[in-house]
This record gives C-alpha cells, structure tokens and sequence, in this order.
DNA sequence: CATGTCCCCATAGACGATCGACCGGAGCAA
DNA sequence: TTGCTCCGGTCGATCGTCTATGGGGACATG
C-alpha cells in the first residue's frame, strides 16, 4: 500500500508557526490576504493549507503586535483589497521567530532520532 | 551581542508535538511520568521544557485514543508510579505521526527559504 | 436591469492543547 | 515531628485554529 503523502497539513501541526509564515510571505512586498494564503501554499507545494478563519485573525493579530502595517489598495482584479506590508519591529520579529523555529526542529530532531553523541 | 541562545522554548510552539515526543520516548520501554518529561528534556539537551499541566493531559489523551497503556509500579526511588507503554497501534501512530511531523517540516522550511527549484 | 458568480474582508462559536498554580499522598531523612 | 523530594492529578485561563456564515463590490450574462 502506498504511503498517501498527498493529503495536506492544515493548522493541526502549525499552531504559531501560521505568523511566522506570513511574516516570511511578505518580505518581497505588500501583499493583500489572498495573495499570502495563496503563496503559502504554492510555496509549500500544497502540503501547507491556511484557511481564511486563521488567516485574518493571524494578519489582525500581527498588526495589533506592530509587526505588519495595512492599508487599502486595489487588487490585481480590481477589487477593494488590504494590502499588509512588514514593518521594521516585523522583520526583527521574522528573524527571531525564523531561528526559534529551527531550534525546535532540532531539538525535536534530536528527541525523535537519538544521535548517538 | 551574542545571540543568546540558551532559554529554553516552552510548549508555545510545539502544539501538537507532545504527542509525538511522548510516544517516541516510550519505543525502548515503559516509563513513568517523570522520566518521560526528563527524557525529553535531556534528549532535546534542555531546549524543550514539558511542564506537568502538559504531561498528563496528554498522556490520559493518548490513553484514552488507545496509543498507549499504563500500569501501576514501582519508581526507581520506591515511589508508586504510573508506568506508560506503547501498545501496536500507538507504534503505528508514532510512525505516521513522525512522517507529518516531517512532511511539514520541509514545508515550512520551502517557504521560509524560497528554493530555486 | 436582474441575476449570478467571483473576489475580498470579516466575525462568531466551538474546540483542543498548553500553561501556571494549585492539591494530596507516600517515602525518607534529620 | 517536621520538612523535603518524588509522583500523580486537576482547574481555570489563554491562545490559535476551524467551520460556518455574512456582506459588499466588480463583472459578465441574458
């Protein structure tokens, strides 16, 4: 029996990680909610899933943190759209948050394959 | 400035991941509470922290989903301790749960490291 | 126009996992 | 006795996510 990798990863794994990755998603530029759903998950080659219930908490959370600034624009297709840009506090922010996340995947690394230092 | 670090990174970003470090730890044999939590700590070399509120809400949880069994016994210092066990399908979900854990991994790590693929 | 469809933002209620702070008991030593 | 350590357990609060639902504006169709 194959081994299934098809089906995606919704937030069931990626509890706090969802920030990280929007921070990520907006260091070449501006984008508006659908667009950073949208990479993240062209990004992650569809395995990553950001559902529109947790992705408009997250971008409010994270403005209200100071690390993305909004404002209103127009969409590629012509529509009302909030644009979400980092600010400096957010690229700061990226960077911790970025080296935070691979000491945990090290560690749990080490925890789930004993290395035999 | 040195880049500190040393602080240990507390559940806020392993949702999720208890589970999975809890059944790992039990592959070599049954433990007891504490020796699960110290494993996990040492192992991870003090990088991740598992705090008793933590601890036995999740292990009762993967109890009750049947991944684990326990038993009363004996500490190593003569104290009456509830010993854990992987049971078959607790193997199988150790297994499964390891290769999401891995899947996602690589997934955030695309996004966060745009490849040049 | 009227209707439908897509795009985009937003919120509400429920849920599940974790955290910090407690508590109780039993072994052991001073 | 007192006090410390080991061990298990629970409670309330908090936080992030999910499913579901809503609305409004742009655009195409007939």
């Amino acid at each position: 029996m194959p081994p299934r990798d098809g089906h995606p990863l919704s937030g069931e794994m990626l509890q706090g990680t969802l920030d990280l990755l929007i921070l990520q998603t907006l260091v070449p530029g501006p984008a508006h909610g659908h667009t950073i759903a949208y990479n993240i998950e062209h990004r992650s080659k569809d395995v990553l899933q950001v559902e529109h219930g947790s992705l408009y908490p997250a971008l409010h959370r994270l403005e209200n943190r100071g690390w993305i600034a909004s404002f209103w624009g127009t969409s590629e297709n012509n529509r009302k759209a909030r644009y979400y840009r980092l600010t400096t506090a957010g690229r700061q922010q990226l960077a911790d948050h970025t080296s935070r996340w691979d000491r945990l995947v090290e560690a749990v690394n080490r925890v789930l394959r004993p290395a035999e230092d």
